[in-house]
DNA sequence: AAGGCGGGGAG
DNA sequence: CTCCCAGCCTT
């Protein structure tokens, strides 16, 4: 219990001053924490403000169009979370007269919700004892008790969902809950933490037996996927192109990109060129030209991208063609967004 | 139980 | 380069 206490001391002392620390209103205590999954507070924080902004309410956002909200989304990453909040939007807001559910066991039923987001808004919202469990508490609590079981392990999820049970202050699991994942992401660091100036140094398992650097256990993960994208950008006299929405399972769920063919490996021009799928995607009467001789490597968690563009000068579209300078409504890749700062047509 | 899903920052 | 970030969903 004391562990418990000096925790939320600690919080009141230390905690930063967030935006979403202002209220307890659940749209925006939600709109936070799923942006907040697996990304960094300095990340999220311009994409709060901008949320808030362009949807004040779950109404405005349950109005607004996917693309919209997947354009504002552009850059975060994981865009399954924007697709599900919007989806959990107009759920709320037209199901449930724009009133979230107010405890953990209706919360876990919405889509994009799971045990720690829905433990998050019950505990900060409506003060209920569930206890959170994110990567500041799994590393807090397998230092302090130095408990070597991996987390990402059905065994390791349990145990530590039961120790953060265990932890949590009944009489106040809102504090709580925000002290110990402020003090994971500022005292108790992954890298270099603070435990000089740690106020449980005396107590922290792992600093005594010398084995703050090896917790929390993690299992490594597969290996990363290569991948060949080639991307044709299409250009004529009338300025306009091609786009094409990206669909079905894979990255990039509902964004937009250049008609994109994908190759095994790295081809050459010449190769690529010949090849009967290319030649019958870029037509009869085009030219093409290699924009970037090096590729373009994005890299993801788990796939390495290397990308190139191919400008191709053709006649007449389809009626799907977009102009040019409306390609800034779609939401896309940072990949393609990068390639759209640094082209400008007149190179052409 | 394992794999997929982004992008960026720190060391 | 590796690790990891206020995780969730699917298979």
């Amino acid at each position: 219990m004391n562990f418990s206490r000096q925790l939320v001391s600690w919080y009141l002392t230390n905690k930063r001053d967030l935006p979403w620390r202002q209220t307890r209103e659940p749209y925006k205590i939600w709109l936070s924490e799923i942006m907040l999954q697996q990304t960094r507070v300095e990340q999220g924080m311009p994409y709060y403000y901008r949320f808030v902004e362009a949807f004040p309410t779950v109404f405005d956002l349950a109005e607004a169009s996917q693309q919209e909200v997947l354009k504002l989304w552009q850059g975060l990453g994981y865009y399954s979370r924007a697709r599900n909040l919007h989806e959990t939007a107009k759920y709320i807001a037209g199901e449930l007269s724009g009133v979230f559910p107010d405890n953990y066991k209706g919360l876990l039923e919405l889509k994009g919700i799971g045990d720690y987001t829905a433990s998050a808004i019950a505990s900060i919202c409506y003060n209920e004892a569930v206890a959170v469990v994110d990567g500041n508490v799994y590393r807090v609590l397998a230092r302090y008790f130095a408990v070597e079981t991996p987390i990402n392990t059905p065994a390791g999820i349990r145990e530590f969902k039961k120790l953060a049970a265990e932890m949590l202050d009944h009489n106040n699991p809102s504090t709580y809950n925000q002290a110990i994942m402020e003090f994971g992401a500022l005292q108790c660091k992954p890298k270099n933490p603070l435990c000089e100036t740690c106020p449980l140094n005396n107590s922290c398992l792992a600093l005594q037996q010398k084995k703050i650097g090896v917790l929390p256990v993690k299992l490594k993960k597969g290996k990363i996927r290569k991948r060949y994208f080639n991307y044709l950008v299409f250009q004529n006299e009338e300025n306009t192109t091609l786009l094409h929405q990206r669909t079905g399972k894979g990255i990039w769920h509902g964004l937009y990109e250049f008609p994109l063919i994908e190759t095994k490996e790295q081809l050459t021009a010449k190769e690529f060129l010949s090849a009967e799928e290319v030649k019958a995607a870029v037509g009869e009467n085009s030219t093409v030209q290699l924009y970037n001789e090096m590729p373009v490597v994005h890299k993801l968690s788990h796939q390495h991208i290397y990308a190139r563009f191919w400008l191709v000068e053709s006649g007449n579209l389809s009626t799907e063609a977009i102009p040019m300078d409306k390609i800034e409504d779609y939401p896309v890749p940072v990949l393609i967004q990068n390639f759209l700062n640094e082209y400008e047509p007149s190179d052409y």
